[in-house]
DNA sequence: GGTGGAGTCTCGCGCAGGGGGAGGGTCAAG
DNA sequence: CTTGACCCTCCCCCTGCGCGAGACTCCACC
């Protein structure tokens, strides 16, 4: 009596394996259309190869198991977006990989000029913020929200210098951590997220970063050997001033981002 | 007493973590410069940032630990030839996922016509054969070679129809199998790996399956319900005649694949 | 109606490249 | 000297499979 496909003429039939095929079922992912309760033998039925195509291709865009199941469930339209939505994700990766080429050619040729460091004295500042607690995968999100709202509160003219972002050191260590993203303006007030806050004078060593985000950390790697080797020590929240941001131009080569590292001198005498 | 950066300090100034450090050593990657022998703290250098750095973008691009370890260890061109070698692969991957791409929206919209499948009673055949045992992967590196053999030795009016291959189905099974490329020529003779091979005769379910090979399982799966549908069994090696194959046109959109499927009738009578 | 071999079952281990936490030792500022 | 932030090792967990062991089952052939 034929009950249907055995799992490795199924498997054949769509190249999957048979492994594949039962860790499939165990996820709920595509079950078997009839199990044998005394045999435990799985036996699938032709209709199901479509199923199993889907599920391949997807998995040979790197879908997780569970996402493709949410995928498979879910109505024509909502699986259109979250496909769309997944493809996305993968241009982004995309952009990333091809970041880390253009920046790993570059840290293999022997640095271009030397990176300028200037010791500044910051003195409190207050300024138009808004304050929270991300992860570091969200951070992106959160600072484009954010700096919205700052960009709609506060006209060009009201505004008296460029925008930036303290990030505590967790952010980066842990994860997760305080973020504030600040713009100084003529006269601040507060409206929905955003604070008046008087942010705290700091010594900074403060070094330029020109292009995209994407090796942003060379630079951070360069600010930091500068630090070590003048005897500084580094402690206090990172800061960031973007003097030309994605707002401002639209190529990321265009870039340019002041890096600031809170640093005290571990020699005494203060700072020069 | 300084010893130098402590891992935690290391891992803000590279964006790595604490953690990755630690695995990072333990692979022999990025070995701190000293580490305190009484308490097994790990101090790290200034120096290291920049080893740290690569490392960092070479796993971005999805190199093992393994082979960042070479390409760290390798002199500066044999260096630079690892990572072309990644990049390739890289590239092949990024089309394989296009192919994906491609073939998922075909999936996803029903359809278009139905498939074409013919029954056809093939008689033996002498033929010109590289036969071998190759792995899934490896297989068109060896159809490859072995085909650019049979061309080799039999000018185009020597040949009496297009080529073809026969392929065990534990080669899809289980990753490993027997294959033989072959192709019909006038007079059959042996040299080199080519041997004169007398093809069997079978019985095929067959059907066309136009573009390239990325997606022809979704032809195979349409083929195979066919083949479930029409109350037949599968058995023996998979035959596909390649109609028109990249030796013949570049675009694979215009390749066409024969797909023959060795089948018999599961009730009396004999195929038709 | 056996019997043998291919096919299938479950279970457990291995891989990379980490994440997370337990339990305990160290470092440095106050 | 305390305290809190670091750091140490060890172990288990995750994903998406591959591989193998040991035990059943199926089916064709004799």
């Amino acid at each position: 009596m034929r009950r249907g496909l055995t799992i490795g003429e199924f498997a054949t039939l769509t190249h999957l394996s048979v492994r594949t095929l039962r860790r499939y079922h165990e996820a709920a992912l595509l079950v078997p259309a009839t199990v044998d309760p005394f045999t435990g033998y799985r036996y699938y039925a032709a209709e199901q190869i479509p199923s199993a195509q889907v599920i391949h291709r997807l998995r040979e865009l790197d879908v997780p198991l569970a996402e493709v199941k949410s995928i498979l469930a879910a109505d024509p339209e909502r699986r259109a977006d979250l496909i769309a939505g997944h493809l996305r994700r993968l241009e982004a990766e995309l952009d990333r990989t091809r970041a880390a080429v253009v920046s790993l050619r570059r840290l293999l040729r022997p640095d271009p000029e030397n990176l300028q460091v200037e010791l500044r004295s910051v003195p409190a500042r207050t300024v138009a913020a808004v304050r929270g607690h991300v992860t570091l995968e969200d951070s992106t999100r959160w600072y484009d929200a954010a700096m919205a709202e700052l960009d709609a509160a506060f006209a060009p003219a009201d505004r008296t210098g460029p925008p930036g972002g303290r990030y505590a050191n967790e952010l980066f260590t842990a994860g997760a951590g305080a973020m504030t993203v600040y713009r100084p303006v003529r006269e601040p007030r507060a409206r929905g997220r955003i604070e008046v806050v008087e942010l705290p004078p700091v010594d900074l060593a403060v070094a330029v970063h020109s292009g995209g985000h994407d090796d942003i950390d060379v630079t951070y790697g360069r600010l930091g050997s500068w630090v070590v080797e003048h005897a500084l020590a580094v402690d206090g929240p990172i800061d960031e001033t973007y003097l030309a941001g994605p707002r401002d131009t639209p190529a990321p080569a265009d870039w340019r981002t002041e890096i600031g590292w809170p640093v005290f001198r571990l020699t005494p005498g203060g700072l020069a």
